[in-house]
RNA sequence: GGGCGGAUGGCGGAAUUGGCAGACGCGUAUGGCUUAGGACCAUAUGGGGAGACCCUUGGAGGUUCAAAUCCUCUUCCGCCCACCA
């Protein structure tokens, strides 16, 4: 016989939506818990990775129910951004017609999954009451000078039409349409996520809770790296070069400089009229180096594999300034203007790229560190770069030094005569947010002939999306200026999406509220979250802008916490056949198909089952049915004991099965803790078994039985609701089950006084016996020295020495 | 090049202050039930060997009474970043 999951399903999604089970209370005795996942972009079809991601926070937020915590576990819909937009034109229809459709079809998907969020709570970032804080936080960023418009070269994807924040360009292409993402000047907005890179870096530490790689993840992305600026006079040129290096024990070595294509110096040495008496020999060489580069996208420049080239300025000079050394000035396309100076001092005896561009313009090779393992006497000998640590040589009085320490040395030294100072580059740049679309928060900025950029007043918030997508539409863009009323126009660009995920977090504590973006109160309450849960995709991006929003709300005074997520556990994806799911490959399992034919209890099942969290998810037809199977035996179980009542106790007998109980109980609590789930279900099917071998229908009808059952329709709960709901029902107890406490292990249950005692000889296992807990341990070793097998094993042998590990095991070693 | 993670049966995966390797599930086999198939139930299931036993956690060494686990070297795989100065 197997359950009707159909009926039972709608039955306790009805039920948990019309008494509002999972509301959250906003003031409770309780100790709070915000159990949140990243929420979905409405593309109006669930897949297998929302499935598993938002069974895994259900879990989560169920289990903390159970343990009575106040439990908040909001969902949202991230509405914003362009396949909107682009379904749009395809239907013929509005933006906001088809993300509204795809958004109840979600919300009826995830309902039949039984996910356990307070519905009331609901945010949609592309409704004007969420996105007018979007434009309030804004214009606070302006008035602080950390959002601010400049002309910019930017990532720009022709396919999308729109550009891009460098967070969003993957390996010189669009993260959303793969497209090759060419640089274009531009004047659009940026928000100064700069200001705050010490505090993002410094705060990682924090973050106990975070795994270690996402951490990883964004401190390279900030890539902190400190060294020293060096000045380089030109010979005969009013001009300085600065570069930057983290390799100043080389500097005596540097023998030339490399600058980049579009370093604004070449056009000051070029200019005959500063350059005085200088002149460049090979202008013209120079000149199509300089266009060649110009033409190359980023994705070929920084080609690995393409050999380095460069062009020398010929008849300029530069002074390295620690020793008077004249040397040569190159262009290299390999040198970017965006990195450190876009200017860099060469040691090709220590640098394997200048090593190599060295040998390839027969520039000249210095050794300033010696290496200590392999001497070299001569730089002909050099095959390739040295890199490491050694001891300083040729380098003035600095000669004899550990380079690590003549790091500090050098870098003190031409501070104190003024040719170098210490300082720290970073990769993070400033986020530029602008994005020429429709289908996204409007910019709330109106450009005036006289007052130049105005912001729009709160008062005048939200600057509402105009209806039609017709984005030039005069009544949109003309509008008076807000200080002068003279005639002015409205940036008609829209911000980064990006933007809307950064505080929807915060929205959830008070979505209502209508006289700022949250109430302090409720999100001093809820704030910080206690668990965050998504795609390791969003490591970088969406953690990165929400910790700067969290940090920027903070400094308002508006939020407590200096960190948004407490811990953050990132799900693994889930494959088909050793491959992503994806429309390309072919090979995507439809959540509802697997749902109309299992229920949505066996999916869940699965997912939880078959993996640990975070490690990659094979989906497999087989083990789904494996889990149905195993729900049904449970069901049967619950079905057999609910007509039977229990008056006739048979305790005593049942001790041993009281054990396994209370073990379980223990072991399944453990593992929630560390969201260890399907280790806790499989001692969950073990116990199932354990039941099943020691009752025949029968002698079911007794009490540590149906106690038993009663315990593993809990444990299971959080992760197959319907099912449990409807089990706990049967058994005579009051619904919901969602809300019932969990279960306690007692460890006088759990205690025994016989142990299984393992014995080996040499560390190999030969025999088991079975001992008392109070015997004391040379009774032990006598009793394993006696064993049958064991005398037989060490018969003719010598024992040399007989090893005890209290309550486990003994280990006769021999000669 | 840098960083992080991984490698355990036919498969997904258990086991970490070092102490029974392979829990649980899938698959497979045999039996029961069934007209039959499916479903269900029971038993078995790392490899070798007739057996006593031996071998086995990517590979090679080491530490230890004892190693999947710790150390050294090495191979392969995945992810992220990267001409980063």
């Amino acid at each position: 016989m197997t359950y009707n999951f159909k009926v039972i399903e709608e039955k306790w999604q009805k039920y948990w939506q019309d008494n509002q089970t999972f509301r959250a209370i906003q003031k409770s005795d309780k100790p709070k818990f915000y159990c949140l996942e990243m929420f979905p972009y409405p593309s109006g079809k669930l897949h297998m990775g929302h499935v598993r991601n938002y069974a895994i926070a259900d879990v989560v937020a169920r289990y903390k129910w159970m343990r009575q915590f106040n439990v908040l576990h909001p969902i949202g819909f991230d509405a914003f951004g362009q396949p909107a937009e682009n379904a749009a034109i395809k239907n013929k229809s509005q933006p906001s017609t088809w993300t509204y459709a795809c958004i109840d079809l979600m919300r009826q998907e995830m309902r039949k999954l039984g996910f356990s969020y307070d519905w009331q709570r609901e945010v949609v970032t592309c409704d004007a009451n969420y996105y007018k804080w979007n434009q309030w936080i804004f214009l606070r960023m302006f008035e602080r000078g950390l959002a601010y418009k400049k002309p910019a070269s930017v990532n720009w994807c022709s396919s999308c039409a729109t550009t891009l924040a460098n967070e969003e360009v993957i390996s010189g292409k669009c993260w959303r349409c793969d497209n090759e993402v060419e640089q274009k000047e531009l004047e659009q907005w940026f928000l100064k996520i700069t200001e705050y890179k010490d505090r993002l870096l410094e705060d990682l530490k924090l973050l106990k809770g975070w795994p270690q790689r996402v951490i990883a993840m964004q401190e390279n992305w900030i890539g902190k790296s400190q060294g020293v600026e060096i000045y380089f006079k030109i010979e005969g040129v009013d001009e300085i070069i600065t570069v930057f290096t983290t390799r100043v024990d080389t500097i005596f070595g540097a023998t030339y400089i490399v600058l980049a294509p579009e370093h604004p110096i070449i056009s000051n040495i070029k200019n005959p009229c500063l350059a005085g008496r200088q002149e460049i020999s090979n202008i013209k060489e120079v000149d199509k180096y300089i266009q060649k580069t110009k033409k190359e996208s980023k994705e070929e420049r920084t080609d690995l594999v393409k050999e380095k080239t460069g062009v020398q300025l010929k008849g300029v000079f530069a002074i390295n300034p620690v020793n008077g050394d004249r040397i040569p000035i190159y262009l290299a396309d390999y040198v970017l203007m965006e990195y450190g100076t876009g200017a860099i001092m060469a040691v090709p005896a220590h640098d394997q790229r200048d090593f190599l561009f060295a040998k390839k313009y027969k520039l000249s090779i210095k050794i300033v560190i010696r290496n200590t393992q392999y001497a070299i006497r001569n730089t002909e000998e050099l095959t390739e770069a040295f890199e490491g640590d050694g001891i300083q040589v040729n380098s003035g009085q600095f000669d004899g030094l550990d380079n690590n320490k003549a790091k500090v040395e050098i870098a003190k030294w031409m501070e104190e005569k003024k040719i170098g100072k210490r300082t720290t580059h970073y990769r993070l740049r400033d986020w530029l947010i602008s994005r020429q679309r429709y289908w996204g928060t409007p910019i709330p900025i109106i450009y005036c002939q006289k007052c130049g950029i105005v912001p729009v007043a709160d008062s005048d918030l939200p600057v509402r999306l105009p209806e039609k997508v017709k984005f030039s539409a005069k009544e949109f863009v003309d509008v008076p200026c807000p200080k002068c009323k003279a005639k002015a126009h409205r940036d008609t660009d829209t911000m980064a999406t990006f933007i809307d995920s950064s505080w929807y977090f915060l929205r959830f504590c008070s979505p209502c509220f209508d006289k700022g973006p949250f109430e302090k109160e409720e999100v001093k309450y809820w704030m910080p979250i206690d668990q965050y849960i998504g795609g390791i995709e969003h490591a970088i991006l969406h953690l990165l802008y929400s910790r700067f929003f969290t940090k920027f709300l903070k400094d308002l005074g508006l939020v407590d916490t200096v960190e948004p997520f407490n811990r953050l556990l990132t799900q693994g994806m889930v494959l088909k056949d050793g491959a992503v799911m994806s429309k390309s490959k072919g090979n995507v399992i439809d959540p509802d198909s697997v749902i109309s034919k299992y229920g949505a209890d066996t999916l869940r099942l699965f997912i939880l089952f078959s993996a640990p969290p975070e490690a990659e998810l094979e989906y497999n037809e087989r083990a789904i049915e494996g889990s149905w199977r195993f729900l049904n035996r449970v069901w049967n179980l619950a079905t057999q004991l609910s007509d039977v009542s229990c008056q006739m106790s048979d305790k005593k007998q049942n001790i041993e099965l009281q054990r396994i109980v209370h073990r379980t109980i223990k072991k399944v609590t453990q593992d929630f803790e560390e969201f260890k789930f399907n280790t806790a279900i499989s001692a969950i099917m073990e116990l199932v078994n354990e039941i099943y071998k020691k009752f025949t229908i029968n002698s079911l009808q007794c009490t540590v039985c149906k106690e038993a059952v009663r315990v593993v329709v809990l444990l299971l709960s959080p992760i197959v609701p319907h099912i449990c709901e409807e089990m706990w029902q049967m058994l005579g107890e009051k619904p919901p089950i969602s809300t019932a406490n969990w279960p306690v292990f007692e460890e006088a249950f759990i205690k025994t006084e016989i142990l299984t005692i393992i014995i080996q000889i040499d560390g190999k296992l030969r025999s088991k016996i079975e001992a008392g807990v109070n015997i004391p341990d040379e009774e032990i070793k006598k009793m394993a020295l006696n064993d049958e097998k064991i005398q037989k094993w060490i018969a003719g042998k010598r024992v040399k020495e007989v090893i005890l590990v209290k309550h486990k095991l003994v280990n006769v070693v021999t000669q």
